[in-house]
DNA sequence: TGATCTCCATACGGTTACGTATGGTGCGTG
DNA sequence: CACGCACCATACGTAACCGTATGGAGATCA
């Protein structure tokens, strides 16, 4: 339920987080990084706007005294989770396409299958979005992961086939279309769009 | 500037308004359509959580009073909005695609266009699809708003000589392509995406 | 001209959150 | 064992906003 248990994996082990992980048991103390991963989990589910110290500090059973103490203000944490969110959320996908499968037709499945089904990086990446509506920060992160991620796309296409000027404007409508459907027929779709990924495959990696 | 402009040519005349039309000279009242039309631009340009009584008070040169004789509360305004937005959100691009030309291709072509320049429209699209991911009533409205502009669509590609099985597929691969861009793509973007946007077109409307 | 209706101003109580200041607690270390 | 550090609780002042209650101001109409 949570993605904090997903971004475990990707945490860098700075002191804090060391000494967090070694008596947590034994101490009812909050780390910067579960302020980080909290204000994700937050921001995920209910929008930046819900990203608030006190509910949170009532959440995470601590007053705010704890995240004046990592933080100096509210502005640090949304800082230091766009850092987190830039460290997870291309490779995150990255990393799974590329595990599962060798042949580059069935990665380009893979990444339809993986970002059109797993909610969890969706919502968050939502979220962002929405975010970056209004902030420039925001704004600047998502650009950036955008880049990121096209130019692994246009790696794809290029891996099939593709040549360069037809694989560059095909990944761009191939994300399009993937971040599209994050802000669209999202209610109540019984999916029968499987034939609309399965279209969006084929016109994507088709000969001109 | 104001998308107020823009929507009177969409306002029912219901008594409130056209009461309003004509002494709007002497009076300084502010019409219940007022508080909506007002409520649509900070929406538009700065999010639904920006949509407060006592700042939009301020702005339109009232008190709060003004807002709780015509609502109830503020979730009276969101509705009202949402139903305001229903009205003009797919026809204003419609009308102005089917009057502009009237050869099936060059109306795609006329349709991304409209969608991928004016910013007005688009700006609001974006806020009520953030608005959405936390919020019933505007998520069932940019569903019913994602249906019209489907079957819209849908008509357009065969009428190009799509048969309807693929029309329908593409149409969405379209649509949600850009919404994407809605979210995606639109920073400092040089836009070198003409090509992007006929490398769509030529997809949607090409024979399997 | 006074009664009435529409629309708005003012004042109030209550809630929620921010950021600061300061004191307290437990743990490691000398 | 006392001392200091890391981490947290408590209390405070401030600000913004919600919704209500109530009293005008201005037009309209008898």
């Amino acid at each position: 339920m949570s993605i904090r248990l997903r971004m475990v994996h990707f945490m860098k082990r700075d002191k804090t987080t060391k000494r967090r992980r070694v008596d947590a048991k034994k101490s009812s103390r909050i780390s910067r990084a579960d302020w980080i991963a909290d204000g994700l989990d937050v921001l995920a589910a209910e929008g930046i706007e819900c990203v608030r110290i006190e509910p949170m500090a009532k959440r995470l059973g601590v007053t705010k005294g704890s995240f004046y103490w990592h933080f100096t203000e509210r502005a640090a944490l949304y800082d230091a989770m766009l850092d987190k969110w830039r460290e997870i959320a291309t490779r995150a996908i990255i990393a799974r396409v590329e595990q599962t499968v060798a042949i580059p037709r069935e990665k380009i499945r893979q990444l339809i299958k993986l970002t059109t089904t797993s909610s969890e990086g969706a919502r968050l990446d939502i979220a962002v979005r929405s975010w970056a509506n209004h902030d420039d920060r925001a704004a600047i992160a998502v650009a950036e992961i955008d880049r990121e991620r096209l130019d692994y796309i246009v790696a794809l296409l290029e891996s099939v086939g593709i040549k360069q000027a037809t694989a560059v404007v095909r990944a761009q409508i191939f994300y399009l279309t993937l971040i599209g459907s994050y802000f669209s027929l999202r209610r109540g779709q019984k999916l029968p769009n499987k034939q609309l990924w399965d279209e969006l495959e084929r016109l994507s990696v088709q000969r001109t």
